[in-house]
RNA sequence: CGGGGCGUAGCGCAGCCUGGUAGCGCAUCUGGUUUGGGACCAGAGGGUCGUAGGUUCAAAUCCUACCGCCCCGACCA
């Protein structure tokens, strides 16, 4: 793309209303645009940067065997009231009429239509395990809405849905889940920490946290310093490698606010190891048997006897993630975001000295752009007459990992090509495709 | 929902106390000179001052109501 006609409303001054400096920057480069409180547009940066999130998190899930739905946002009052939770989930529910007064409400979570859609279609055991997932928006009347997208009311969420016949096989589907999770984030060079959580509205007694350290965070968390150490690049979907990876995990205390006790921190964390932090959850995993299945009658025959199934669903913020990454990977003194290279809404920046009297740089950098383009990497090119510094500094703000300035001193045979933040290089145009390429 | 604050150009703000018909910086447009970490000169465009009502010869400014947004707290996959 070339930045003269691209959509992005870039700003030079914060706007007041950001504190935390994930809203900052997207609101600077334009990539959201507040509607009302808690609800955003997302302009063409950011929509980007959440589509190759979205990409990643289906990519995992599909990985790991579940099979991709989508259910509506507007579900009837109906199953809630079956499962008992119209009452339950109070004022955070958004409820609707329609034009016939029937009760409505824009779903904040779907594990009653979900179980509404298994209950009619699976009959038998032997359809089992059966692992749904979709990536839907989401509603959540939040009372007070902050931080830009990090706590909003209208959020992008994948959530997934587990059907089993027995409680060790619903474990075994836990866990696929619990991996597919560490896989999701690592891809997105975020370290994210698996903690033991409480499991709120939602109900159960297995479930745990995926929190990225962050002062911003919301989540109060208490862990021990070895746990980031734990490795799972060999684990397998398989159930003694599971196991393994649970285990190496359940061996560090690990846990937020809620769970927390002090004595027992103290007792299995030695104090060097101690981290008392905050941390911005991406990650919610669940395991609550039939706590659904029971009240909404969703059963399979097993050897002729009525089994109810045993459930679990796991959700990641894929909205949130986006604030998430800038939370981890900018740096607010110095003005430079960092976007990993899975996630970058471009794969490479072309950053030229134009002059309207010369067109020589202009067209050496539309070659450039060109070969990028025909190599399959995507490329914005600022063919604007801006000062150098001005798009340098604004390149660094917009945060695309590689960047290729054409100077005053640049020659036809090799270019300054840099990695973000580093030292520039001279390379010939096929060695920077080919660096580009090898990181994505 | 309790407490506090704010709504004036796309963004950041001044003007309001003491009423007289709207201003600054950045951004935008035109022309020119520039160019290695957010350049300079000259010119230009852009506002029913959140909405409605009231007081007044006259309201961004005073009064009333409403709406919206932000912050702290409580709440929260």
């Amino acid at each position: 793309m070339l930045f003269s006609k691209v959509f992005i409303p870039i700003l030079k001054n914060d706007p007041t209303e950001a504190k935390i400096k994930s809203h900052k920057l997207m609101l600077r480069l334009g990539m959201i645009k507040q509607s009302s409180a808690g609800i955003y547009s997302w302009l063409p940066l950011g929509f980007k940067v959440m589509k190759k999130i979205e990409d990643i998190v289906r990519e995992e899930q599909n990985r790991i065997g579940a099979q991709e739905i989508l259910m509506p946002t507007i579900q009837s009052s109906e199953i809630w009231k079956e499962s008992g939770r119209y009452e339950d989930y109070g004022e955070e529910m958004l409820r609707i009429k329609d034009r016939q007064n029937r009760e409505m409400l824009y779903g904040p979570t779907n594990e009653e239509l979900i179980t509404d859609i298994f209950r009619n279609s699976i009959k038998s055991y032997k359809s089992l395990p059966q692992l749904l997932y979709h990536i839907q928006w989401k509603f959540r009347d939040e009372l007070r809405p902050r931080f830009g997208i990090m706590r909003c009311r209208e959020f992008y969420m994948k959530d997934a849905y587990s059907f089993d016949i027995s409680d060790d096989d619903a474990l075994l589907s836990y866990n696929k889940f619990f991996l597919s999770y560490l896989r999701t984030f690592k891809r997105m060079e975020l370290s994210a920490i698996p903690m033991a959580a409480d499991t709120g509205p939602i109900g159960g007694n297995l479930s745990h946290e995926f929190i990225i350290l962050a002062d911003t965070g919301e989540s109060k968390i208490y862990t021990d310093k070895r746990i980031f150490d734990v490795d799972s690049n060999l684990t397998t979907i398989e159930k003694n490698s599971l196991d393994k990876m649970r285990n190496d995990f359940e061996k560090f205390y690990s846990v937020t606010d809620e769970k927390f006790d002090q004595k027992i921190f103290e007792n299995k964390v030695p104090e060097k190891y101690r981290i008392k932090t905050k941390g911005i959850e991406v990650g919610h995993i669940f395991y609550f048997g039939d706590k659904y299945s029971k009240p909404m009658n969703a059963s399979v025959d097993f050897n002729g006897k009525k089994e109810f199934v045993k459930m679990g669903s796991y959700g990641v913020g894929v909205s949130r993630l986006v604030g998430a990454i800038i939370e981890a990977k900018y740096d607010e003194k110095n003005e430079i975001m960092k976007w990993p290279t899975s996630v970058s809404p471009y794969d490479c920046s072309v950053i030229p000295l134009l002059n309207k009297n010369d067109k020589s740089n202009l067209e050496k950098s539309m070659k450039i752009y060109n070969f990028l383009k025909n190599n399959k990497i995507d490329t914005i090119l600022d063919d604007t007459y801006e000062s150098i510094s001005a798009k340098m500094k604004k390149f660094n703000l917009i945060g695309i990992p590689f960047q290729i300035i054409i100077g005053k001193k640049s020659d036809e045979e090799t270019f300054e090509f840099k990695k973000i933040g580093e030292e520039p290089k001279k390379l010939k145009i096929e060695e920077i495709v080919k660096i580009i390429k090898n990181n994505k």
